[in-house]
DNA sequence: AATTCAAATCGATATTTATCAGTCTTTTAC
DNA sequence: GTAAAAGACTGATAAATATCGATTTGAATT
């Protein structure tokens, strides 16, 4: 299970200003208060971070390691809306609505992650009001990514929604055409929403029409023009 | 073509006060100068009031009539979002991000809509926390509603969307079980991410089950409770 | 009332996608 | 090192959904 942790790369709140471009906005004093109420928990590839319907009492940053944060659907399916990487703070959907999580996160990897209270966090955002607006900025980016996935899941078929996840892992994941990836099949369906069947057999296509290279976990990108070209015509 | 007016319902933003629960947490000065900078524009029917990728320059408030908000998918294809209605403040999505508008919007009724000059607001955020804070918690809200709408829409079939659909429209919009239908059929599949085909046989279907009775635009939910069925079984 | 045009409708068909059953591979557990 | 389990894969089939063509309806206009 996991446990708690001192880490060598997040020793305290005042170390990731440089890292969270948000957090360089407070005041040394506001940093102090934050780091007060926060802790580190490591988790295991696999482990829930975060469980859907249960109360929210801290924001998460991820210190190390990747997760997914998805949706629980209809009959058990998941629906994976992004992956979630070091150095991004999470939690803010349930900041101000019930105190529940919306959502689930999942450990695609060995983690650590750094709970901060929300209260501690609601405190900075109603005393520092550039603070809250950076806040709002990051609110209002995840809207605009929004819309863009619901087009993408209800207006492409299945070789548009493939490109588009591909494109989405390469550009903003890990911003590499070249990657091991941590999804298993079964996370890329959740992600593209299609069955886990119909991925494997798209990634298959890809490959044997050399957009891609896909060996197991590791997959390349060969030809992104188009992939590009596949995600536009849907 | 829209043409400038005054109407009695929006005389100015002091009055509505009491409409838009967050602008009652401004202060009398703070009001005025969004006051200032406010104007009022009158569309009919069918007419855009946004348009997707043209420059956000005010946030927008409906004070009477009813529009759809949209955005453009591939091949030319929508995907209603929500519908709008008096006393939303809207456009925040665009707010903080390229200036941009990321969707667009549509009359569906004759409506007048009061603008908001965006540079106005943004200074009303920077001043007034408690302000800020209730524009992060409405920014939120609508984060947790397109999960929802995400669910239904990549892993619900035909029959659990219209219900959805339904149940949003009888919900949130008209709140009422008997209403009037602002929306074309095409408008109802695009809500629902379907073709307008489709979802004239599933409503049709829904009717002949003795769900709904439709005619015309004239739409009574007759067994929420077997829609709310449908709802959940997908 | 006749005309026109857009919206709504419906049956037949084609396409897309999911499901299922079975095999193969890789990792995990003892 | 071997057994077991989980994950990956594949072809065949079934189910869901879109598309197409042809009417019909309804509202708006002459």
């Amino acid at each position: 299970m996991a446990k708690f942790s001192k880490t060598e790369n997040c020793k305290n709140c005042i170390d990731c200003n440089n890292r969270i471009p948000m957090l360089s906005i407070l005041s040394k004093q506001e940093l102090t208060e934050l780091n007060e109420s926060r802790f580190e928990v490591k988790f295991k590839t696999g482990e829930t971070i975060f469980k859907q319907g249960t109360s929210a009492t801290h924001l998460l940053i991820l210190t190390t390691g990747l997760a997914k944060l998805y949706v629980e659907g209809v009959q058990d399916k998941q629906l994976i809306i992004r992956i979630i990487k070091p150095w991004e703070i999470i939690g803010q959907a349930s900041l101000y609505f019930d105190n529940r999580h919306h959502y689930s996160i999942a450990a695609l990897d060995n983690t650590t992650a750094c709970f901060i209270e929300i209260d501690a966090f609601k405190k900075v955002i109603q005393t520092n009001p550039l603070f809250a607006e950076e806040f709002i900025k990051n609110c209002t980016q995840k809207g605009i990514f929004s819309f863009e996935k619901m087009v993408s899941l209800s207006q492409k078929q299945m070789h548009g929604r493939i490109a588009d996840g591909l494109i989405y892992l390469a550009s903003k994941v890990y911003e590499d055409l070249n990657f091991d990836l941590h999804l298993s099949r079964q996370d890329v369906a959740d992600l593209t929403g299609m069955s886990k069947d119909s991925a494997i057999r798209i990634l298959k296509e890809f490959h044997n029409e050399g957009i891609i290279d896909l060996d197991g976990r590791k997959l390349k990108i060969l030809n992104s023009k188009q992939l590009e070209r596949i995600s536009e015509t849907g």
